[in-house]
DNA sequence: AACCGAAGCAACCGCCTACGG
DNA sequence: TCCGTAGGCGGTTGCTTCGGT
């Protein structure tokens, strides 16, 4: 009897301090907004012992940092917020946390799933490799120009000022450090993306000096209640390649892609192949046509 | 309605660095 | 200088959801 008891407490002990893996609870997320909301963070291993969970201290700061902590921002990425990404992406690579800094209430995780997800998916359809200078021109040429006229779009429709239209894009050169030939200046950002000059250079500021400190970024802080937010906000649900909708994009001289007048023609008249609506067709079409030669 | 594959994303893992003793 | 620990980061895994058949 007395050896029964002794097995069933350690049995206990065993369990009680057995961690914890896999999702957290609701139970366990309130438990650590607690403590942390009246300890502050830090001491993760401490913290996750002093706040009753049976977690690592790793675990914790994850699901805090990720998940729990008040300025989160959930949802959709914005245009402005990929056009971000992309762009300090190809200046950066991999360095997810370094570019979560400049994306205000988005996650390093978050980040880096949206390139694994929504880019290197474009990567693996094409079949090309997502690191290749080949992959890294095609976004800058074709998905960046879309991202922008997306950007100036919603911008037009919510000030009647300014107003962009298809054949305005024309000769849409990107800013981007990515590309040498393509050297990043106020002026490569097409006359149509705003008929302030204040925006536009404080976009440009942005992407020129993405070593600023993140409180000079986009979002709630530095820029707050700025054009920038009331230009580039844009609430569009599951906009990524869609973006390319419309859009026909041929290849001019030295690399340099730009919307053609005959393309757009063509694309009115119905005579461009593949059906546009679809933007992974589109993308596939396009890209392979264009960009990988084939 | 059921099944299946793909996509999305939260969470984990392992490595690296910084720091204090 | 070495060692142990904590924290941070990027890569990977695996579960859930969604959409197509």
């Amino acid at each position: 009897m007395r050896r029964a008891i002794s097995n069933k407490t350690i049995a206990r002990s065993n369990e009680e301090f057995e961690l914890r893996r896999g999702p957290w609870t609701l139970e366990e997320d309130k438990l650590l907004t607690h403590y942390i909301t009246f300890h502050g963070e830090g001491r993760w291993n401490l913290l996750a012992k002093c706040a009753g969970l049976r977690r690592t201290g790793k675990s914790c700061r994850l699901r805090w940092l990720n998940y729990l902590k008040p300025d989160i921002k959930r949802g959709n990425l914005t245009p402005k917020e990929q056009l971000l990404i992309l762009e300090l992406h190809s200046k950066w690579g991999n360095r997810w946390s370094k570019i979560a800094q400049h994306l205000p209430g988005r996650t390093d995780n978050e980040i880096k799933n949206y390139w694994r997800t929504r880019v290197q998916k474009q990567a693996r359809q094409l079949k090309i490799d997502s690191n290749s200078h080949k992959f890294l021109e095609a976004i800058r040429c074709f998905w960046m120009p879309r991202l922008l006229e997306k950007m100036a779009q919603a911008s037009s429709s919510s000030s009647s000022s300014s107003s962009i239209s298809t054949m305005e894009t024309q000769n849409l050169t990107i800013p981007s450090q990515l590309s040498n030939q393509t050297p990043i200046n106020e002026k490569s950002f097409p006359s149509s993306y705003s008929s302030d000059s204040t925006q536009k250079s404080q976009v440009f500021d942005i992407l020129k000096n993405p070593e600023s400190p993140p409180a000079q970024s986009f979002g709630n802080t530095g820029y707050s209640n700025s054009v920038l937010d009331d230009y580039y906000q844009v609430d569009i649900s599951n906009f990524d390649m869609e973006c390319f909708n419309n859009s026909v994009i041929s290849t001019q001289g030295s690399g340099d892609f730009s919307f053609s007048e005959r393309h757009i023609s063509d694309w009115v008249n119905g005579d461009m192949g593949p059906t546009f609506w679809d933007m992974d067709e589109l993308w596939q079409y396009r890209m392979a046509e264009e960009v990988v030669g084939v």
